[in-house]
DNA sequence: AGTTGCTCGTGAACACCTTCACAAGCGCTA
DNA sequence: TAGCGCTTGTGAAGGTGTTCACGAGCAACT
């Protein structure tokens, strides 16, 4: 069932892509493609994309390409977009709402079930059809909707307690806003985003080419 | 002056990560820091830190650690915080709401300084003291601001327009979340940030884990 | 001054990733 | 069936990044 093991880290950052990609082409009716074509609108190289996708178990085939629904389903598969993976989103501040209004996580897989935040001011208030509960709730919460992976949106003082409390209720997954390094089991998987790491990073790259 | 070329890409983004702890070492009184006490506060092995570190032409003292101060003040250099870079935000939706109202770039470096949409109802709207000015307008912001970095938070069939139009008017560096490969000149650096691929990525883990 | 304890800087080995280059294989046409 | 054009899959080479391990150097204390 399970396609393959042990994928390389740098091909599975590349799957969502090659993804999103073959979305894109599927519903522009086409049914196959080629390495080339779909290095050039992933903007990578294309014996990487060959290497990448021999990893799936995934066999193209020769002179033609790569039959897209295929391909979808397979990389699908290995990515886990088919189970359906209930999501917290913990800290209702400016970042927390706007993900909790985007709409992009459904058809990826993933479902936001639950809010919750530690100021009783937001208790209660909603977005997109949710209402803030308070984060003493969470096993609570974590236990009714199964909740798979937590979003930590708090301010960096508070992530690390959260992370803890995440992962006392059986969290699978963790995915960090929070500009802070989390300490959490090695069994959790954990990814952060850092949007001033980000901007600092292009910093460098911008002030040495001047 | 440029305290070294050519710093490897994994130091470069490693760099912020040890700035942000330092911060913290110094607003907490510490003066000194070894590489192993740093290595464990930003997550990261020891060797590491000293490598990084030495690639900055930065000389720490043996038997003692690194200067706190001193350090910051190299990475700052470095990574260009110290010189005031005005950003643009394109595309005022729940996420381009938020990162106008998220405070954390300021001291980092990076100021916004314009907001900008192409829909007619929200030009101007205020948020964080700045109004909604039509993406139109651009090629005058971009001159009376000088603006160095744009940031763009448009749906994804907007996004390669938008980054052509931050590159024609001088924009010296890239932030896409929108969630799509973006083409510009290769001596503009450009980062991504996705939140459906980091779900993904987690997913694979999180699924082969079971 | 000598000894001890600690920490840096870095060569070397290793692991991971990318890219090249080409044989092998498929489908189409005659 | 034979030939041709196109594309895959992968061995091999080269590049980048990580980790180990240890010599070198500083400070403190006797």
């Amino acid at each position: 069932m399970a396609p393959e093991r042990d994928i390389p880290d740098a091909t599975v950052a590349r799957l969502p892509v090659y993804r999103r990609t073959l979305v894109g082409l599927a519903a522009a009716g086409e049914t196959t493609v080629s390495s080339a074509r779909l290095a050039e609108l992933a903007g990578v190289n294309a014996a990487k994309v060959r290497k990448d996708l021999s990893r799936l178990g995934t066999y193209g085939v020769r002179g033609v390409g790569y039959e897209v629904e295929n391909l979808l389903m397979q990389i699908g598969e290995v990515l886990g977009v088919n189970v359906d993976a209930p999501v917290v989103i913990v800290g209702m501040g400016n970042l927390g709402q706007a993900l909790a209004r985007y709409g992009g996580f459904s058809t990826r897989g993933f479902r936001v079930v639950a809010l919750t935040d530690s100021d009783p001011k937001k208790i209660g208030k909603k977005f997109a059809g949710l209402t803030i509960q308070h984060q003493d709730d969470l096993p609570k919460i974590a236990k009714d909707l199964d909740i798979s992976v937590g979003i930590i949106t708090t301010p960096a003082e508070a992530a690390q307690q959260v992370a803890d409390e995440l992962v006392a209720v059986g969290v699978g997954s963790i995915l960090n806003f929070a500009p802070t390094v989390l300490n959490v089991p090695a069994h959790i998987p954990i990814r952060k985003v850092d949007l001033a790491t980000e901007l600092q990073i292009l910093g460098y790259y911008q002030h040495r080419a001047s």
